[in-house]
DNA sequence: CAATTTCATCGTAATATTGCAATAATAAGA
DNA sequence: TCTTATTATTGCAATATTACGATGAAATTG
């Protein structure tokens, strides 16, 4: 198959599940750190940061906003994106939710 | 193709990326939510739980045991699964790191 | 021991992802 | 306008993922 069953599955849990996988690959993690680390949101230059030729960080890029982890605007020549704070708030909140019920039960683990 | 480059980035982020891919299929975040919902580790019970054959959901738990996101031990005939602590704590601190460094410079962005 | 239960593995088909060269599209500058 | 710079799209090859039936392995039960 290859295709995964989406519809046996809550809506939170595919929202959660497609913020992830966006975020399960090398290159789109470090354009996330890439993002962060310069102080502001970045007009071009993010491909010569990646080991990778342009269409393939074009894709990935694609990929991010369609998570919706990234926002990108048109400015003029290039295109400025930045990380989506909104997003990075509901997987920061969903793994210390995760967390905090852990910490409830201790003990009881394996 | 479709083989991942994992040799042109950081092992911290190789790292990151591998359990947010392992996080990202619906049927492995069902799996980490009922391993969270139920107020010990699992004995069998997570294949009737899930709406997909028992050889796929077996491959889901191999997953999420490679990338060490829940801890399984043999228990007579059936095998007891709970969620590794340690990895949602690192996943936790990740975001929560990125939102700090958000807010540090907001309006900064897009 | 035979039957059953539980989980893993194998094999395979369908589909998705990754990566890039080639090419297009758009805007800025000469 | 012609060129250049920047990003997107297309098309394709290689590989990975998803899902499941069939089968296997190991412990439990009758």
């Amino acid at each position: 198959m290859g295709a995964t069953k989406t519809d046996h599955f809550t809506e939170k849990q595919n929202a959660i599940a497609a913020q992830a996988k966006a975020l399960g690959h090398p290159a789109r993690i470090a354009i996330m750190e890439y993002l962060m680390k310069v102080d502001s949101c970045i007009c071009g230059d993010i491909v010569n940061e990646l080991p990778l030729a342009q269409p393939t960080v074009s894709q990935h890029l694609k990929e991010l906003k369609n998570a919706g982890l990234i926002k990108g605007s048109i400015e003029g020549n290039t295109i400025c994106y930045c990380i989506d704070e909104k997003a990075i708030a509901i997987l920061q909140s969903y793994f210390a939710n995760i967390s905090i019920r852990l910490e409830k039960k201790k003990n009881k683990t394996c």
